[in-house]
DNA sequence: CAATAGTTTAGAATTATTATAATGTAGATT
DNA sequence: AATCTACATTATAATAATTCTAAACTATTG
């Protein structure tokens, strides 16, 4: 989703009706410059907090979830009791500071293409993904 | 850990007291010819299904992080709800079936080495892990 | 407008996991 | 061998993320 784009005829384009709550949703998540990784924890506090504004945790589920169906939200695989999304929607890899738990993009010149050299029969390729764990330099470790 | 080895002396050394449960869970996970993964309740199943034995829940869970803890065990990061972990503690990657939520080892041939080219500054890579998320050929994914 | 299908909501339910605190036991000390 | 003690096990309660439920609300259509 383009910043300041129409979020109400975006919306009606693909089916979900221009609800405040979605249209709210959408200026969070979408009117910035660079895209970005957030929790579900992380998203209710930035409507609350940020925005002033209130959205039942069900509805931001809710909504999350349809934003994801569409193509406009993706879903990070950590691994950790919490689901990370991605605003940024096109195939990359992420770096997992270990830490404080931040995802960072990788760009795509960061890593090389990777080739799959096994086919599971029967199977197709969704994705291919890396995650880079980082962690301090000193620090110990799990 | 290795197939039939004295799993009461390996437990010794790394100093954890070999219990009969420790013991058993041993057994179950260690004496087989191939590594394999599992989330707890696999792991649960197994014990009362295969072994005709009770190990409370809580005792699996602990005993699953201590093996992790002294490296017998490694956690495998997948979106879900739930915890996979892996009998094979070497650096490896893996395809996710969707399907069938089946985690499949990559053999080292598979993919090539992965090189990263960013660094950040003041953190260490403690691993690169790639997933292959694969599903029927044919079907609707997600 | 009125009808209706889709949406929001508070709160309950579910599920994986961790914490608690009482009981049990392995291994050391007498 | 009996005793001691730190470590383990256990049933159960607590927690946390997520999903479900069903009633109230609202965007859109006719
Ligand atoms: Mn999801
Ligand atoms: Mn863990
Ligand atoms: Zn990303
Ligand atoms: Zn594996």
């Amino acid at each position: 989703m383009p910043k300041n784009c129409n979020f109400v005829e975006k919306l009606r384009e693909v089916g979900l009706r221009p609800t405040k709550q979605r249209i709210k949703m959408c200026e969070v998540l979408y009117n910035r410059e660079k895209t970005f990784h957030f929790t579900i924890n992380d998203l209710v506090k930035m409507i609350s907090e940020k925005m002033n504004e209130k959205i039942s945790l069900a509805t931001v589920y809710n909504t999350v979830h349809a934003f994801e169906k569409k193509g406009y939200l993706k879903e990070i695989s950590i691994d950790s009791q919490k689901s990370y999304f991605d605003t940024n929607t096109s195939a990359h890899h992420h770096f997992f500071d270990e830490d404080t738990h931040e995802l960072i993009d990788c760009d795509e010149s960061d890593i090389d293409k990777i080739n799959i050299k096994k086919n599971i029969t029967g199977k197709k390729i969704n994705s291919v993904e890396v995650l880079v764990r980082v962690a301090s330099d000193n620090q110990t470790q799990k």
